[in-house]
DNA sequence: ATTAAAATTGTAATCGATTACAATACTATA
DNA sequence: TATAGTATTGTAATCGATTACAATTTTAAT
């Protein structure tokens, strides 16, 4: 492998001025200039990202927090900060906690080493804490999540007005009575959603069962179908169910039909995420999409400004609700 | 930020010691040692990989590449390479080609500019020619996918003697007329399951039906629904569809529900890959499991080793047929 | 022809670590 | 005590780029 040595010598010229061709920013006369690329077509020359890295002070990767690669939540969130990224020479360093703190104690080293430049987080369970002290040295943007109140800034829906809007479609069907399946509401986003289920409710005077609000450990298939278990065996049955992700209700889809009921018939369902296996199920699962890839694209356009040194503000996207087969029949 | 030699300065000793009290690999004598941890400590030093990549020559990234983060089946895979690496000091860039040749050389780009020091490549789809180039001077390891006769060393499973045992299952549950869902036979993979298929049914003295046999342009949920509206089409129907992989089963399924038909009883279904969802349809799906995650380990480990300039050799993992509902009622 | 200004190129320091080799300090043995 | 052997530490080169500054060449204006 050749380095940018072996080039300046075997175009008669120093390293200096090779440095400039490669980045074309300072003035290089054309004939020097096409002997410097010549000479670096010659030798198959490569520029080694290890020095220039060195040299710059910088890794040009992007740190992203998940908690899982196989929740389908994240892809296209991912594929918008990855597009991102690469479009300004960047690109991601994807990570996986698992919610495991010592997992996560491993990537934020990885920005304290310098093998990143910055992080998106997106992960729910990640320790606050130490995340606030890594941003006193290192750019860090939360997206999906966030910290209310907190000083970290963030990209995100209003979890609130989706779950409102939602739960106020189900109720414009001539639903009354409607069950919500919410994550554990150690969790922002399930506070919130869960404020917005009651504020339909409300506004439209109807009682606040605590018998149909269920709240699961995860947020896994099981879990959904779980919680429909337990719907089922309340007093009086819902007639429609709000699940606060997809893969909720896709768990309680798959227990009503095993039950032998029809959807949306016998019992509506509403989804959260507009996650690709939503329009897969039978019926199509009605849901609130999050502006994904939106949002991806501008968590690591705000990374990249704040490493730049550029300040940046929250922001909060639109959501849109997916009218499909689950409520619609 | 501090750096070694503020370290060493704070220790009084050389930046020498210093950094063999980091790698702590050796002779430092006890004082000495602490001295420096203390030094360390205070001025909350955190070594720069920065340098140490530059001067070991290695990014100590690993680049896997994959054609599409959403797609399920490699989720797991990924999992396995990750923990692999983590363990060993190795950290993934996962990067999504979206069969896109443009992006494919970004990517390539990367490891001559010495980003990655190696690759693990799971797109069916890859330039192989340029793999090849790469090669010679890199390191690269095929991961479920490979290159028949090729030199570059692999893991994967044996796919014909998957799909033979398939249909080989459907047979044994009386079935004559089984059909084929196949993607693009440009993929080897894809003929090899054909070819299992076909194996199957002479071994039963079953004919082979062309018209029972549909091949996708890709291999996502719409292409199942397609594929299975047109064996709806075919003269007879068949009692058994045996697709190459899950997402087109599940396409598959959501059409046989569509028309009011139920699966099993009407027409059974396999597919392949045990995708998280392959689980939570309505029936669930009889399928074929890869061994993901090992196989991630696997490839992690050998793209390792051959980075060491360990020699590897290509590995078959066995495969496992995972019966469910969508055969067994 | 002279000279100031602009354009081009080179020299050498620098980023932050690792490590071969040299130098020094310590220990044990005769 | 002298000395060989071992343990510990330091010096300085090195990885491969970038860039401030200096040096040189070219251009243009008088």
């Amino acid at each position: 492998m050749a380095n940018i040595q072996q080039v300046a010598q075997k175009a008669g010229v120093s390293v200096a001025t090779v440095s400039r061709v490669l980045n074309n920013n300072t003035t290089v006369s054309p004939e020097t200039r096409l002997r410097v690329e010549n000479a670096i077509k010659d030798l198959n020359y490569e520029p080694s990202m290890l020095g220039r890295n060195l040299r710059n002070s910088e890794s040009r990767l992007l740190l992203v927090l998940i908690p899982s690669i196989s929740n389908p939540f994240y892809s296209e969130i991912i594929n918008g900060i990855q597009n991102t990224a690469i479009a300004n020479n960047y690109n991601i360093l994807l990570c996986e906690t698992d919610s495991n703190p010592e997992r996560e104690n491993i990537y934020f080293n990885m920005v304290k080493n310098k093998l990143a430049d910055g992080i998106i987080s997106m992960d729910p369970a990640v320790n606050m804490q130490k995340l606030y002290e890594l941003a006193e040295n290192h750019p860090i943007i939360l997206c999906s999540e966030y910290d209310e109140g907190g000083s970290l800034p963030y990209v995100t829906i209003d979890s609130e007005l989706a779950a409102y809007h939602a739960v106020k479609h189900l109720i414009k069907l001539g639903h009354k009575n409607i069950a919500l399946i919410n994550s554990d509401e150690k969790f922002l986003y399930a506070r919130q959603r869960r404020a917005g289920y009651e504020k339909a409710l409300k506004e439209f005077d109807i009682p606040v069962h605590k018998e149909w609000i269920y709240n699961t450990i995860h947020v896994d298939f099981q879990d959904g179908v779980q919680a429909m278990r337990k719907l089922f065996q309340s007093n009086e049955r819902p007639s429609a169910v709000f699940a606060v992700s997809d893969t909720l209700a896709i768990g309680a889809l798959k227990e009503i039909n095993v039950r032998g009921l029809k959807v949306p018939e016998d019992m509506a369902i509403v989804g959260f995420d507009k996650i690709n296996f939503s329009n897969m199920t039978n019926p199509t699962l009605t849901t609130v999409a999050q502006p994904m890839y939106e949002m991806g694209c501008v968590a690591a356009g705000m990374l990249m400004n704040s490493i730049k040194g550029i300040r940046v503000d929250s922001i909060i996207l639109d959501h849109e609700l997916i009218i499909r087969e689950s409520t619609m029949g």
